[in-house]
DNA sequence: GCATATCAATCATAAAAAGCGATGGACTTG
DNA sequence: CAAGTCCATCGCTTTTTATGATTGATATGC
């Protein structure tokens, strides 16, 4: 029952939704009429539906027909995408592309570049891996990820190569109601000690990302939306990147906290394409690390 | 180089990822373990790219392989999906469901039934039409759509059967802008005369639906949204289905006007599931308006 | 209206493809 | 180290598929 369909039946079957008759598609499929009269037969006979209505001159699709020369499309695109990622590899690029991400770093100054990506590569499988902070770069070391957007923090590791991309200002936020919120003035590392700091955290190895970590008391967090929801709630206060509170901050749902000799650099943290440097990249993995280099690196 | 894949190839392929070796794979397809071996040999052959790494003991997939594995069980499952819409026929059910939707219509109340719906039939094809005001009827009466979830006005048509599923309360509204907003009263035919209204009609006989039509002047709109837009920025007044316009009437982007001796009824406009008399409906279509009618008829 | 061309179904036959079974070298397991 | 399991290879058989000719039906051109 299962397993008799043949590709080839689809494809005949759709040549013959194209071209409108069985003889006009053997002629484009090199084979005589009778070969895809049988084809369509054993199709028709397996799957036990009447594709066609013979009674006139041309055969006519019929309903059932015409769902299943849609569904054999879809089948037969699914199949060329198959064939499409096996000629990628014949001709070097890699089987597949993937993307580590952090949770801080933007994804809208990436679209352009990843749809080009897309473009000029259309068969290639890409993913993207977002876990917390550090995972990036063990998806870079165990070679999971050819490519990660990161941050690189305190400083670029020897086995990665890494271009700065572009900078992303961080902003210390604050839930209105929260005790800091009524500071009224820069607070310095005693007004802070005491209150919960929320940080976002490796998950495999919690001790790694102290950087920035002002109070004695941390809450971690792997997620960014996750630690988010606390914030809002009044739990803690921590740094969050610019482009996510902006509009909070404006709504009024989080008050920036001033801190002094705050150790985030004043221009932002630095996001970087980095990729493992035993690891070389394949095609598309360069054409993309260029593409982003050219794009965003100003 | 196109053409020659075939789904067995891919079944193949996908049964040794499955079991993990060449011999368990030809157990499972009751196939020698030859027959297995070859398979992958032109598969590979054919494709140009290696699948598996054959040094150890078992074969272990390469990383263009495991890609692969996973692009091949994307086609079975599309094959899969072909062969299920055929066997649904087989078993006597439409090949595809399509279902004509009026835009007045509000969507919540059907999502339980639709989702019953894709679940009792997996693998029929379901989809919509939303034309104008009227385009539910055409598309019932020319047999493109099985059922029709629409208004009948001013009464069901003797060539259509409907059962009533729920009534759609309207509510007159006008922009904040317009001067019948300032009336401050209950609006007379004389006060509404002058004003532009703003009619939803059939695109292709747009005489036919002059149900509530009480201005001189009208502008017609053959979708819902658009005419929103107008109503908006204060162009005219016109009736809109309660759910789409209470948002808006509490933010206070739209005003409700009370008109006198309103033609439209109180307790709503009847919603209908309607389909053509002459038309008998399938086994899914059946379903659904047997499903439709126990959740909905109160 | 009639001749001609084109269409699809059918059948016997030829060609191609796929499965089978046996064999041999390689690796694992106990 | 022996027994068991793995995969590749090969000759052979079976099955599948395409071919080419024929027939009956429908369209097209004169």
């Amino acid at each position: 029952m299962i397993g008799s369909l043949t590709l080839d039946q689809l494809r005949v079957l759709v040549t013959i939704a194209d071209t409108g008759s069985f003889s006009a598609a053997g002629r484009k499929l090199g084979r005589v009429q009778s070969a895809i009269s049988q084809t369509i037969a054993t199709l028709e006979d397996i799957q036990g539906v009447s594709l066609f209505d013979r009674s006139g001159y041309r055969p006519l699709l019929t309903d059932t027909g015409r769902v299943l020369v849609e569904q054999a499309r879809l089948v037969l695109a699914s199949a060329a995408k198959f064939e499409g990622v096996a000629m990628g590899v014949r001709q070097g690029l890699e089987p597949e592309l993937v993307i580590a991400i952090d949770p801080l770093v933007p994804t809208a100054p990436f679209i352009e570049s990843l749809s080009a990506l897309s473009q000029t590569f259309p068969n290639l499988p890409v993913s993207f891996s977002t876990e917390g902070l550090g995972g990036s770069l063990r998806w870079l070391r165990r070679d999971s990820a050819a490519i990660g957007i990161c941050l690189l923090l305190p400083s670029i590791p020897d086995d990665i190569t890494a271009y700065p991309l572009l900078r992303v200002r961080m902003q210390a936020v604050v839930a209105p109601g929260h005790p800091l919120a009524k500071l009224g003035r820069t607070a310095t590392p005693i007004d802070l000690e005491p209150h919960v700091q929320l940080v976002l955290s490796d998950p495999i190895d919690p001790g790694s990302a102290n950087f920035g970590v002002s109070s004695a008391r941390c809450w971690r967090f792997v997620d960014l939306s996750r630690r988010l929801d606390f914030l809002l709630s009044g739990f803690g206060w921590c740094r969050m990147p610019e482009h996510l509170v902006a509009e909070l901050v404006t709504a009024g749902s989080l008050v920036p906290l001033h801190i002094e000799n705050d150790p985030t650099p004043e221009e932002g943290l630095t996001i970087y394409a980095a990729h493992a440097r035993n690891q070389p990249l394949g095609k598309a993995g360069q054409w993309l690390l260029d593409d982003l280099r050219r794009r965003l690196h100003s």
